[in-house]
DNA sequence: CCTACCGATCGGTAGG
DNA sequence: CCTACCGATCGGTAGG
């Protein structure tokens, strides 16, 4: 029985993350939830105190999955060009990879949040964006990449984040054909690092 | 009196706008946009039928002057580079332009608004799609934008579209510079039509 | 456009 | 984790 709990802690985590992320969290009801782990209406709050401790349970479950996927990324020792491009996949995996409901509810749940779970997310959220921060400045430094680094970054977001809406596993576009594209898009045209070739002065 | 009719209800599309971006559509009251205007509860029902009614009118406010400044743009008799580059900016003044409250409702608001009304949004949505469609095809067909002409569209969607999340009007960006960055991002590089310059072949 | 109100639903709790 | 329930709120209406 005891052993149970945390498994039935986690199926109220996902199945509140899918119905969030299809419905919003304010049109999603606790009896909603419960109804889909087989529960009744009150029970949910065996395992947790309130609805927005769901909330913040899903958005900790997406990020804590970003985080990591990102860590199996800068743990490779690549370089910024093979970083950027894993930073990519790993992101577009977050979203889109089966039961990838948690990261989308981050997204457009954001302004649901109360105060207080806010501000315990946002230290991972900067910790999240830094990584990539870092990677796009070494990018930059190097002349491997066209943008200004924040808008870079601030333009990938937006464009991998946006993915959540028109993706379609069975559609013609896998992720890695997202991700290859996507990459190639921000990166300075010109074949892998070997021959680095700097900026060629413009002809007229 | 009945010549203010039309004023009070242009009144309540724009609150409830904002308070839709701000709080989401399930979590904004009629109490709530009554207040915004100063009226009782009841008040905005002699105006819409029902609540949904006002998040449709609002969506289509949104959709009308996206698809009014796309038509400023296409009518010019323009390059299909200087389209391009207009349809973002465009965009950009759509979404970003003191109360732009509506295209972002759209985006965001989407998944709530009723099926009758989606299936009466969604022609215009295509009609808006459809623009931008064509003046990517006619960029691929001229080799001045790099990526595949549907991809891009996603992608540049996305990049645009989650502005409304990051920019501020005092910031270190106008909304200029991100639509000249963002143009220059996906088009391929060289300087303006003058010279066209077919593709390099990849040298070793 | 206001007053007064209704039926339904919702988050949450007590007590087991 | 269920039963039974409560107070509050919400979309919407009647009648003026």
């Amino acid at each position: 029985m005891t052993a149970e709990e945390p498994n039935r802690r986690a199926e109220l985590i996902r199945s509140a993350g899918r119905l969030f992320r299809e419905q919003g969290y304010a049109a999603t009801t606790i009896r909603d939830i419960a109804a889909a782990v087989g529960m009744r209406s009150g029970s949910p709050f065996y395992h947790f105190k309130s609805k927005q401790e769901i909330l913040k349970a899903v958005v900790l479950e997406g990020l804590n999955s970003a985080l990591a996927g990102m860590a199996a990324v800068t743990g490779e020792g690549l370089g910024p060009r093979e970083t950027f491009r894993g930073l990519i996949r790993a992101h577009l995996d977050t979203i889109l990879e089966h039961g990838g409901d948690f990261v989308p509810v981050l997204l457009y749940e954001w302004r649901s949040l109360s105060d207080e779970s806010r501000a315990e997310i946002v230290a991972l959220k900067n910790r999240y964006e830094a990584v990539w921060q870092k990677t796009l400045k070494d990018l930059k430094k190097a002349g491997l990449i066209r943008a200004d680094a924040k808008l870079s970054r601030l333009l990938i977001f937006g464009a991998l984040n946006w993915t959540a809406q028109w993706y379609r596993p069975d559609g013609a576009l896998s992720i890695d054909d997202i991700a290859d594209q996507t990459a190639e898009l921000f990166l300075c045209p010109g074949p892998p690092p070997t021959s680095r070739r700097p900026t060629r002065p413009a002809a007229s």
